[in-house]
DNA sequence: GTGAAAGCGCTAACAC
DNA sequence: GTGTTAGCGCTTTCAC
């Protein structure tokens, strides 16, 4: 019961007093004097020494989103799980944002960093290579480190078809072809979910015009503006409308709300993503559920060293939601 | 251009060098040669060293939730500003969890916390105030802190009178009354919009009667149930229903889904908190947006020093949006 | 089974 | 105007 050396009050405390072979007595007055005193480490302190700061980084574009919301959450819960202190930072799809809040999360020496949806996923890859900070991209894919994300052509399939077997004869021939609203044309997601909405529709229609891809960026005002325009000009709604995502959804929901329910009635809706209110609308609307919890598992399979060679590209297929 | 001192070099490197004076040229050339090779601080290090991490945090209830979601989202902001390393962590309305992410915080050094919406704020008060982290208390109060929150009292006058004034008489004397879905009775915001609700009832009606008050919890499953429950227990929707927020709001539509146009105009419907999809169901909602920005703006003026001896309790007013 | 000593990368006090 | 030195609180190596 004297004096104890710091070397062994610290490999008690930090659990690794086993290795040591410190008697059980000493780990255990040693163990009832900090909790007495109610000491806690000291994680900057140690993290210096020790070169791991115990905490894992994840950019993401913004929390005012349910998807990257619940992303938020989950990864959060998994962190926590592993006694990694999350920190999420959202850099609002602007890449200069991305790279600043990256540096600034290494600078900290982070253990790991989770790219969800970035912009420029490469640019901040190679900040986390330089830095051996080990990475993997969520949401949007990069070459610097594996990647998962959703199965956005599948997905838009699976709604295409939804909306071609739900629809209905229009009066005109442009009002009898479905529309894509949203997204923006360079976006990797925009790309497959046209992709599969595009191919779904020659398949079974014969021909697709351009006219019917509208990629008017991720913002509601612009997604309100785009369908006014494109309604305006065919004289009515058509006979489906596949919305990029759920912002889009809301812009495209100022001028819908306009309409009466016979006229609303006549067209079909589905959009990617999901929000709890969207199921109910005056109208069904079918939607697309990414499964986070999928695609961050996986994440942390990489991270927990679970999964020593994984592929480069993984896609998770999202969940299907009819409508009403 | 020979050797320099790792304290010059630190001087210039962390700006403090006008105080030194440290010639131009030096800095210059130190500051060019940081680049060349990409140096960037260790903050844990710095940290360590100056016992300021730079760090500075937030606990709040959920990222699944619009409201915490914009509030991050302004948190996120305001930190960057200020060169802060933002953290936000999720703590699910469970104290054991407030806490917990409060000592992780605490032990990384975090140099303020803002604690959003805790279920017991004074406990993790007392866990900053013995740790000698200044904290605000934002959304819920506490006392250990000077508090920033939305005036709830206030708004739900506003609802409730919103409700009395576009509602109609109904069939029977139960059915012709205003009915409070959601909400814990010992919370201190329920309470408040409750005691907001009754008072504005009882001054314009007359009586109140305790089945008005039906406070079944923060989750859509219960209100759900709740709303079934009464409505049947009524034979049809009451005059108006006022939603404690935007979950048993959800929760409430599953059933109303259920109704026809008819029987949904006859009854008013409000909640506190704002999603931009309640704006555009079958019926109008009426709705208060809090003031995220408003109530962080002020909580960083007191991290900021800028108001030196901020009241304990601040209330700030939410916005109030018609429906339709 | 435990202690002594070095050192992680940085900043602050003081010396000149 | 700049260098020397000590030390933040911890972990790790090595000695015994």
């Amino acid at each position: 019961m004297g004096k104890t050396s710091s070397s062994t009050v610290s490999a008690i405390l930090n659990g690794t007093w086993q290795q040591r072979r410190i008697s059980e007595d000493t780990a255990k007055r040693i163990l009832d004097l900090a909790q007495q005193h109610e000491y806690r480490v000291n994680r900057q302190a140690r993290g210096l020494r020790s070169s791991r700061s115990g905490m894992i980084g994840m950019i993401m574009p913004t929390h005012e989103d349910r998807y990257f919301g619940t992303m938020a959450q989950v990864f959060d819960r998994m962190a926590r799980q592993r006694q990694l202190q999350p920190i999420v930072v959202s850099t609002l799809r602007d890449e200069t944002l991305e790279i600043a809040a990256a540096r600034s999360l290494i600078s900290y020496q982070i253990d790991y960093l989770i790219v969800c949806g970035a912009t420029n996923p490469d640019a901040v890859g190679q900040l986390c290579t330089q830095n051996y900070v080990p990475h993997v991209n969520v949401d949007l894919p990069g070459k610097e480190a594996p990647s998962i994300i959703t199965d956005s052509y599948w997905g838009a399939v699976q709604l295409t078809n939804i909306l071609l077997e739900n629809s209905h004869k229009q009066p005109t021939k442009a009002r009898d072809r479905l529309y894509f609203i949203g997204g923006i044309a360079g976006d990797y997601n925009t790309k497959l979910r046209i992709d599969g909405f595009s191919e779904t529709v020659r398949q079974r229609v014969g021909t697709i015009h351009p006219d019917q891809i509208r990629t008017c960026g991720f913002d509601a005002a612009a997604s309100e503006l785009e369908i006014t325009t494109l309604c305006t000009s065919l004289g009515g709604l058509p006979r489906g409308i596949f919305f990029h995502s759920t912002t889009p959804l809301e812009g495209g929901l100022r001028y819908l709300k306009t309409l009466d329910e016979k006229e609303l009635h006549r067209c079909v809706f589905c959009t990617f993503d999901w929000n709890p209110f969207a199921s109910y609308l005056r109208f069904p609307v079918h939607m697309t559920q990414q499964d986070a919890d999928g695609m961050l598992s996986e994440a942390f399979r990489i991270i927990d060293g679970e999964n020593i060679n994984p592929v480069k590209l993984q896609l998770v297929r999202p969940r299907v939601l009819l409508g009403e």
